[in-house]
DNA sequence: TTTCTCCATCGACGGTCGTCAATGTGTAGC
DNA sequence: GCTACACATTGACGACCGTCGATGGAGAAA
């Protein structure tokens, strides 16, 4: 997987049908969305109190292996969604809010 | 796959953390757009000229096998995001834009 | 250096999904 | 009746993905 740019992904659904490269584009961001681990991933660092969550804190409240955890989060910070900053032997998460607006818009303005 | 209420679907990523049944239900929702034939042809029913298109339309836009797109439809149509309805032989299919605003909505309302 | 901790990576297994050819169902017209 | 057409369904194959245990690597403390 790449990590792409932010501003040029991802025309909208509604306006206008989508070519080949365009579809398989948005529907690779889709598809990080597409796991239930993943999304709780999100929800737990966007909820976390200082905007930044250790990944020893990501573990137990998911109830899945410490690899499994890591991939996720590596999948995550591969898509653009979460910023990964390492202190020490921690690792700190943080949500890239501007990346989840970019699929939002892609279902349409409203 | 079951058709869900729109209205008590998906709470919003970014708002608290996600219960498993919350994040699984929204996985379910994101895992149809996560494929490019799929988006392709929302995108297609979307810029219909009446706002529905025959199904005898998408299956050579679209470059996959007829039984391919009737599958994909049949999946857009099972997560509400778009509407069948059969005339004569043929299938007509439109767009379901409050599903789509709700998937929109979980992402964020800004 | 040695040991412990935190995290990433590897390798493998099992399940899911997109795709197609073949077939089934239903409608329209002859 | 029969034929032709539009679409759905079935069954099977191949590829991808989520998951885990085992291992590796880097940092901290002794």
């Amino acid at each position: 997987m790449q990590v792409r740019e932010i501003t040029t992904c991802c025309e909208p659904v509604l306006a206008g049908a989508l070519d080949e490269p365009a579809a398989n584009e948005l529907a690779s961001a889709f598809k990080v969305l597409a796991d239930p681990a993943r999304l709780r991933l999100l929800s737990l660092v966007a909820a976390a109190d200082p905007g930044e969550v250790c990944a020893c804190d990501l573990v137990a409240p998911l109830g899945r292996s410490q690899p499994t955890v890591s991939h996720h989060l590596a999948v995550l910070v591969d898509a653009g969604l979460l910023r990964r900053e390492k202190r020490g032997k921690w690792a700190w998460y943080s949500i890239v809010p501007e990346r989840l607006a970019v699929l939002r818009d892609a279902l349409g303005r409203t």
